[in-house]
DNA sequence: GACAGTAGGTACCTAGAGGAAAGCGGCATG
DNA sequence: CATGCCGCTTTCCTCTAGGTACCTACTGTC
């Protein structure tokens, strides 16, 4: 039997079709590793652990794996000596490209947030 | 004295402009509590409570209290019996919605991750 | 022989986010 | 007199993401 509802039927998990993206792009430290790779190409382990200064290389191998494993990111392996591995973006994940720049249209906005905070503690001066 | 490298200078945290609006926007919980007030209109707490419903009273409090400093949802209380307090998204909260557009367009990208897990996990079938 | 450099793997531990459950205030309704 | 509704708050507890530190194999170099 179907119940129908005013405000229609809810989805089981969360009523929000963004979640599972959000979820595979913007986990943390996903999205800064995802951004360096569209922004300036192919990088080593060391390159990606240097940029991303406050990573540890246990995360960042995590993260690299399921990024790869999602089809974001494509890892080759050089078996030379010392080895030398490269992680660059896949076409799936330039595809993320329009998203980033959306998102960093908005953050323009961040003074906004920022002036919104200032009012916001001002109006409470002890909690 | 400013040293300039190669690939520019490195900034402090992480290199990576776009971090800041994800912690704002997209950290737990934030996205679906935004999306559904950008999306149906105002909400009470209880309404919110039953359209997310695998969030606790506790954090759906903190994600509110959150969201409202940053200036993002609005909260109106009425002295009422029983009392009522309703949640609208402002218009700084508005300015959102061509970002969770693009991201709703990229989610018919979700297929072909999923077309890349198998694959991933085909290629290494005993871990 | 020691050490460096690469790309991690592994074991251990901690901090903090989040879940569960109960309470509160004020009134209305049975 | 008890119960329920609403919008939380508080306390307690768990769980896990992530940090630290150390290890590997392989070779070249001092």
């Amino acid at each position: 039997m179907i119940v129908m509802e005013t405000t229609a039927d809810i989805a089981p998990e969360q009523a929000c079709p963004i979640s599972p993206v959000v979820d595979l792009v913007f986990s943390r430290w996903t999205t800064p590793i995802l951004w360096t790779l569209n922004e300036y190409g192919r990088h080593r382990f060391v390159e990606l652990e240097r940029r991303i200064t406050t990573i540890s290389p246990k995360v960042l191998t995590q993260r690299l794996r399921q990024l790869e494993r999602d089809g974001l990111v494509s890892r080759t392996y050089h078996a030379e000596v010392p080895p030398r591995v490269e992680y660059a973006i896949t076409d799936l994940g330039r595809s993320l490209a329009p998203l980033f720049a959306s998102i960093a249209d908005w953050s323009v906005n961040l003074g906004k947030v920022d002036r919104a905070r200032q009012d916001y503690d001002a109006a409470r001066p002890t909690g």
